[in-house]
DNA sequence: GAAATTACGTCAATAGTACTGACATAATCT
DNA sequence: AGATTATGTCAGTACTATTGACGTAATTTC
């Protein structure tokens, strides 16, 4: 159905109308703190994977980090993230949310998963791994390493209050 | 399954990725033509529903006419897309994609359907079916009707060149 | 038929996000 | 010691979006 010339028009349009609303909850929160999108997606993953370095944060975004500066900076000193040196390598800045950090993303996230599983209401467990198994069939092969849908490696890296 | 602070974290970041991908085709076409993501979104609806007026297409992008005026423009200008008189009122004017529009558009959407094609590939009637009706709850209610996943409304309105 | 509304176009100013290129500093590696 | 790496920053540019204002032609309303 609704393919034609070959092409599947109905998933395309599906997909741009499904993402355009999917962010535009967050947009509103958003707004009121003076942030755009690219600081949602920082703060985003800084939340998801505290401790990550700068260079892989760019790695995740797929930006530069011109790009980045910017909006790093102003996160920072809005206290949502914190930057500390690196361990191992003293040039590294690890990443951390604050507890305000946290706080304003999990506001974002929250109208998100609401969505979601609206979407999933009367679906089941099944139902829902076909979601998951193809939203992530659509991420290039090559970067379905960066995802990190278990929630192991989230489990034992609480590194707490910075 | 990776739901955490009763937060959908893995479709989330899913979406996010999915997304980001799924325009990455696209976007390097584009770029040899000196187009941005904004000319493929009214060259696709253009394409999709040949005829619409402005203010329809306005609806359906969610943006304002200053944002379209430009995008639009070089469309026009490039020859890919024509504007005509509305035949019941006259102020209105249809858009229709020209033959070029067409080449492109299609050429827009090929990548992104070989994208979708290779992420159910060995998936059946139902579990594609199971993917639309996710991505549609995903849109606002107030917003399905401007989806047009059956072909019905396409079918007879081939309005040939123009 | 005059007045209000509608559809569209356009000018001006601004914002957010991205880019390339270049250069600086400190730390680590060879 | 010298090369490389991780990060930060400055400058310039591009694309997409915004709000506000104004103009014109066509349609609708009274």
């Amino acid at each position: 159905m609704s393919v034609e010339d070959g092409i599947d028009f109905a998933i395309i349009e599906l997909f741009f109308f499904a993402y355009r609303d999917f962010t535009s909850d967050p947009d509103q929160i958003l707004a009121d703190y003076g942030f755009g999108r690219a600081h949602h997606r920082v703060l985003h993953f800084v939340n998801r994977r505290p401790g990550l370095t700068v260079a892989e944060l760019l790695d995740v975004l797929k930006i530069t980090k011109q790009s980045l500066a910017r909006v790093l900076k102003q996160l920072i000193d809005t206290d949502h993230v914190v930057q500390l040196q690196g361990p191992r390598d003293r040039r590294q800045r690890e990443l951390y949310p604050t507890a305000k950090g946290r706080a304003l993303a999990l506001a974002l996230a929250r109208p998100q998963s609401r969505r979601i599983r609206a979407a999933l209401e009367d679906s089941g467990a099944t139902e829902r791994a076909l979601v998951e198994r193809f939203l992530e069939a659509m991420v290039n092969p090559e970067l379905r390493a960066q995802i990190d849908v278990g929630s192991a490696k989230m489990s034992g890296k609480s590194h707490g209050e910075h």
